[in-house]
DNA sequence: GCCTATAGTTGGCGAGACCAACGGAGCGTA
DNA sequence: TACGCTCCGTTGGTCTCGCCAACTATAGGC
């Protein structure tokens, strides 16, 4: 039987965010683990599908990551063919990251069972609540 | 100019909700550091408020906290004079944690620093989104 | 008197977010 | 043209947080 938090926590919404967000990372994680793959890797590969060949820094900015972690992730992927790295012709600096079909099939493996997790974490809500939430936390990234 | 993100990490719960838990949790950290505490400490402080003297293993039940955070943050918390430590009669294998007027003091202090966290984070809300934001991850929680 | 469960403590691991420094390369400007 | 500034990728760290394993001591049921 869980014992109830102390009611300031229960009003703080950085303290729900955190616990909730934690529930739903063990999901994902356990989920990707499942095919092999850490949550980094599906990030990459939607945004390599997504956007095109782009550079590193570009994946990094749209989804929020260090570069240095980018560049691990990435290397990782590399080397398990899912995406291709080729220097920008444009900008030697620049590394151009393409997804081969190997990766596009590897990127729908990962997107099913993520789809699974998000599933089984929203279970309890309604599907306007569900909106309300996706809406909600959208608006609070969107800064 | 920050790009947006893919389009599927968008439509991700487990996405939104690890970024802006990130968000919340770099804020709320920032704040707390301001005073010398940390977040952990915050969440035993409301538990012993709340609840009285309790046993360790009961604000770990309670905060969703690992008994070997919460012996290291109670007795860092012990050190600062905040709480107290002893035996229960009923139990000697429990170790009631109370809290001191000290403690009452800092808990109030560094509750002041988590208000200002909070309100910047969900400044981009009206009241009614809060509400339901607060409501849907009570719901999540709640399992 | 056993056996299991619980409480506290210690030590460690892994994922994530983040930071600092470096070399290589673009680009604007003097 | 040469300089300075900025950006890109890479390497090597740090810190928080959640979690797990092992150990001792004790409670409670049999």
């Amino acid at each position: 039987m869980p014992l109830p938090p102390p009611q300031r926590l229960l009003a703080t919404p950085s303290w729900l965010l955190t616990q909730v967000a934690a529930a739903a990372g063990r999901r994902s994680r356990e989920r990707c683990e499942a095919v092999g793959a850490a949550r980094y890797h599906y990030a990459i590969l939607c945004a390599v599908e997504e956007f095109g060949p782009c550079s590193q820094a570009e994946i990094g900015a749209r989804c929020h990551m260090d570069r240095k972690d980018v560049a691990e992730r990435v290397g990782e992927l590399e080397r398990q063919h899912c995406v291709v790295r080729c220097q920008d012709p444009a900008d030697p600096r620049r590394k151009l990251v393409t997804l081969t079909d190997a990766g596009r099939a590897r990127l729908e493996e990962i997107a099913a069972e993520i789809a699974v997790a998000q599933a089984d974490l929203m279970e309890p809500l309604d599907d306007g609540e569900r909106d309300a939430l996706v809406a909600a936390l959208q608006k609070l990234l969107g800064r």
